[in-house]
DNA sequence: TTGGAAAGTCAACATGACTGACATAATATC
DNA sequence: GATATTATGTCAGTCATGTTGACTTTCCAA
């Protein structure tokens, strides 16, 4: 890696970043801006019978269809008997489907709905509006930071799974 | 905007970073990284009686010594009921203590015991382990990205707020 | 002196987690 | 073919954390 300045200060001065005041700003970071990245699919959905769980499930189902229950109960991270309240009413509304595997009969696979895509396509478009003023406010190499090392903090499962997640670039 | 057709190269190449697949990359970066971010505290809390919102009430009473009632509401943004519940037990237990304001005698001013600094530091070490792994792992310019994209995010009064709290960079 | 702000409290309720127990169907294994 | 395991679904109860609404006490300030 290419030196900032000069050669001397390196050690005490590239770890500054690291400090625990500087780490205690990260956390807060955090803390403040996941509530305003909920905060608008939250708005929309108030009113509605729905939840930010619901949001979650729609989300991952619409990235990825035909999932099985299980793998969404993993990627949520959440218990099936949690996930199932939740996949009721998004079926008995009409908003998801379950086609049963053709290979293993027992496995769910999930899609959405028309309508079901329609609900996604609402909450996510608030909240990609907000990602996307934000990317734009900050410029393209801190969303490869800002990217980095929101990977780096993450459980090593979810990373796997997260890395095999398309993202446009390929 | 620029048009699609001519400047293609430039344009396109330079904003590829908002295409709604990279929003959407952002989007569950930041849900599984909250949820590894949250997770070590969370683990050291059950068992006790505490839960997030104590750790949450704990942190900024840390950071900000004698802050009144109206401004941890502010900050946390919940409203007054929900947050003297969790003010009432931490007082009880001993963790946190007021002292009515000398200016304004209404305002109750908040403190950490030692017993409640104690366990603050417990908490925030997890997180600031976790935080200082994933700094190291990326490195200080990707540091400077995440917390330029998250400061994007925030909603301005919070940014305000954030913006003010001390950093140790100056 | 009166209006409003800061704080505290009670009650009722919603959401989204959890555990534990149990049921059903299908696959896998012995 | 009998048995174990897996995937899913469901019932019941609990907990943490948020909400609204109503009301009180204390105290500052116009």
């Amino acid at each position: 890696m290419s030196e900032p300045g000069a050669g001397a200060k390196q050690g005490g001065e590239n770890l500054l970043f690291l400090t625990d005041e500087q780490l205690r700003k990260g956390i807060e970071a955090m803390f403040f801006a996941y509530r305003a990245f909920t905060a608008d699919p939250d708005r929309i959905l108030e009113g509605m019978a729905y939840g930010r769980a619901h949001h979650r499930a729609v989300h991952f189902i619409n990235r990825q269809p035909g999932l099985t229950v299980n793998t969404l109960l993993t990627v949520l991270g959440v218990t099936k008997q949690s996930l199932n309240r939740v996949l009721r009413t998004l079926i008995e509304d009409g908003l998801v489907e379950t086609r049963v595997g053709r290979k293993d009969k027992r496995e769910r696979h999930l899609y959405l709905t028309e309508k079901g895509a329609g609900l996604e396509r609402e909450l996510s478009e608030a909240q990609r509006a907000r990602m996307r003023a934000a990317y734009r406010a900050a410029g393209p190499s801190a969303v490869a930071g800002f990217r980095d090392v929101l990977e780096a903090m993450m459980d090593p499962d979810l990373r796997r799974y997260y890395s095999t997640m398309k993202d446009g670039s390929a």
